[in-house]
DNA sequence: ATCCAGTTTAAAATCATTCTAAAGAGCCTT
DNA sequence: AAGGCTCTTTAGAATGATTTTAAACTGGAT
């Protein structure tokens, strides 16, 4: 199902350069990687072959392994996974999680809200009226809306690191 | 065309229409068992007397079964698991899913949000202008705000239960 | 080239959650 | 009260994405 990709021809020429402000528009990968503090070793710029040539896209370290054989290369599953993490710390991706595993029951049923600090995997919830949304997109055709989470994700205002 | 979301009036979420009982009478949990079309057996009965109290709190699974056991009762994880999700299911839980396993990585690392549908897994991006934000709360004290996640689940309009 | 901190690797470990099949319990009907 | 049928519970095994481990490897500064 995954068309065929050379990584060799991919170019960031037509990247939007909506990224990030602060970075400056870099000659190649590498440099990409390097501005990020990343040695660019083979993994790391096959990936960011794939990844980072302006397309908007989601991949799973699963898919994105799929796309790594199909371009006859190899990297392991773990350097997937740790190219990924790293990659998103850099923001050069970002990170969405759906559902699955680790969920807390809520007792409050009523809609509301939660900021969720990962250092401390600590849940609080917001108040209902302290988010507004002031406008939703209609559903896609034929779906309509179950629910709308709202996950505000905090951390501590002096660095800590 | 589908309706469009009344911007003011924000209800967001479409449950079953569950009654939320602030008094914790014991002989209702039984009778709200029933209506959810559980059977109140002893274990559902002591996850429902330390649940649905009315106080609004978060649990995971793995706590769930330690006030089970504080309160000198057992009940197996698999059960505790089975009937997170049955209360869940029959809208007296609401579940939250905050990071952990089985991410997607988005190459948009411009602020969007998305579309989730349960039923095929698929993730649907929505421009960003779709979602307004009218308020937000301010972070906790001594935090600040790292991102801020929309997720809305949709579904199948006709019911495919 | 050499060297070493940073990287990659295969395999094992983690871990919340789900599944399995066998035993047990609710509850409706006699 | 007993029978019986179904729904539930249970222990333990299975799942599956992700992380960790320890050893082998490599990029790039000296």
């Amino acid at each position: 199902m995954t068309a065929h990709f050379d990584p060799t021809m991919v170019k960031l020429t037509e990247q939007k350069p909506s990224q990030n402000t602060k970075t400056p528009e870099p000659a190649n990968l590498a440099e990409i990687l390097r501005l990020a503090g990343l040695r660019p070793t083979r993994q790391r710029l096959a990936i960011a072959a794939l990844l980072l040539d302006g397309r908007h896209r989601h991949v799973t370290a699963d898919s994105l392994t799929e796309e790594i054989v199909a371009a006859g290369l190899y990297v392991s599953s773990g350097t997937v996974y740790n190219t990924l993490n790293q990659f998103t710390h850099a923001g050069l991706l970002r990170r969405v999680v759906i559902h699955n595993e680790y969920s807390l029951f809520d007792t409050n049923t009523d809609h509301h809200h939660h900021f969720y600090e990962a250092e401390n995997d600590q849940l609080v919830d917001i108040p209902n009226d302290d988010v507004v949304l002031a406008q939703l997109p209609n559903a896609p055709a034929g779906h309509e809306i179950k629910a709308v989470d709202v996950i505000i994700h905090i951390r501590h205002k002096t660095a800590p690191k």
